[in-house]
DNA sequence: CCACATCCTGACCAATCGGTCAAGAAATAT
DNA sequence: ATATTTCTTGACCGATTGGTCAGGATGTGG
């Protein structure tokens, strides 16, 4: 039960929602233009505020575009939570790309910006994929070699499995305005995510060899 | 069938010279800055030549993008030849994982133009998604389906087997700078391009069922 | 040879960009 | 109340951009 206050507005909530108002109008537009088709201008129009106003809480474009970057980094490192909780390949795998077709539906305009950093030789996060990102493969690829010397799964290389991974569902949100042309101009339906989903899990589970038995229904 | 020109004209071979060093240098500047971000500037100064002259030979930056774009476009389309005269699934998907990845080696910049012309939401070659692409498609998919109607395969939804093909072997192309950190700052070499390779054509072969004798050594 | 078409390019321009600033408004602290 | 901090914003600026243009250079056809 939130009470709408439109007037008594406290320093720290101006600060907090401001932040917030320009940091989702940055995504879109950061991810509708790119980095350099982007203008301040538009981002401010966007989050209905002045220029000015933006280089009040954030002193150049590029912290902007970097603070943007940051935090669908964080939510992108989160989906790998469902990874390691799970039992075995088709439980973890499975989870694994639930979650990131999530992603892809929820935050489309995230998965752009991060694509189009990454297409540009990563600029500015260049150290996280060295660090946290090389740690995180790393870490993964331990779990599915596992999986494979318990017999759980075939032989398959890990690394180009977690490539595999990335590319099918960051596909749903970066190449979704070609998905949406070649449905007739429309939005995925629900069912039809759901049958996204259902066919990325079952030509993978089965391609890696996940035995029968543990294979969901499709 | 071009026709052979005993003595090609003098100022023919300039026009095309330039012509073609000005497309190599857009294509490899639009990948790495966007639209955007990259500059006539930049362009000419790759292709060697005065930014005037840039556009004496094309009008405008977004005619020169234009053109960038339409050259992918044709090269991406042209792939799927080795699709159409396959026997079954497993001969002819395994050659257009085998001619994407290619191209993703070998034309990673032009990828990266088309990845992000696309995530802009097409603004020049929507036309081009509507018509061309929509019947490529519809095509593919009719041949996916008589393989699933004739038990060449398992009965898998033709549309998101083919964005599955897209994405994993564009990713290759489009991520490559995150492979390559992930490589350890590498290029990937050629037996790692084979590995990758064999990995998708074992995985998605597998996955969609297709008959164990039909299957190529991995 | 000459007349013509094509090619080349330094200098320039209007528009737009990211970013600054100073003065004032509004909330908070004393 | 008053002093202080935080927030707001129109106006402005230097730098860069895509694009223009006039006039010279070079190749072509007669």
């Amino acid at each position: 039960m939130q009470q709408p206050q439109p007037q008594p507005l406290r320093k720290k909530e101006i600060r907090q929602e401001n932040e917030r108002l320009i940091l989702v109008a940055a995504e879109k537009v950061f991810a509708e233009a790119g980095f350099g088709g982007a203008t301040m201008q538009l981002i401010a129009d966007l989050a209905g505020l002045p220029k000015a106003n933006l280089h009040y809480y954030f002193p150049t474009k590029e912290a902007l575009y970097r603070q943007v970057v940051q935090n669908i980094f964080q939510i992108w490192l989160q989906a790998a939570d469902v990874f390691d909780a799970a039992s075995g390949p088709a439980e973890g795998i499975g989870a694994y790309i639930d979650a990131k077709m999530e992603i892809s539906r929820r935050h489309p305009a995230g998965s752009k910006v991060w694509a189009s950093e990454v297409m540009h030789r990563a600029p500015v996060i260049q150290d996280y994929l060295e660090t946290t990102l090389v740690d995180w493969t790393n870490g993964r690829m331990k779990l599915i070699q596992h999986w494979i010397d318990t017999g759980r799964m075939d032989p398959i290389d890990p690394r180009h499995l977690l490539y595999m991974l990335w590319a099918t569902t960051q596909h749903y949100a970066d190449f979704g305005h070609q998905i949406e042309t070649l449905n007739g101009a429309q939005d995925l339906s629900d069912a039809q995510w759901q049958a996204a989903k259902n066919t990325i899990k079952r030509i993978i589970l089965k391609g890696i060899g996940v035995a029968e038995d543990e294979l969901p229904e499709f």
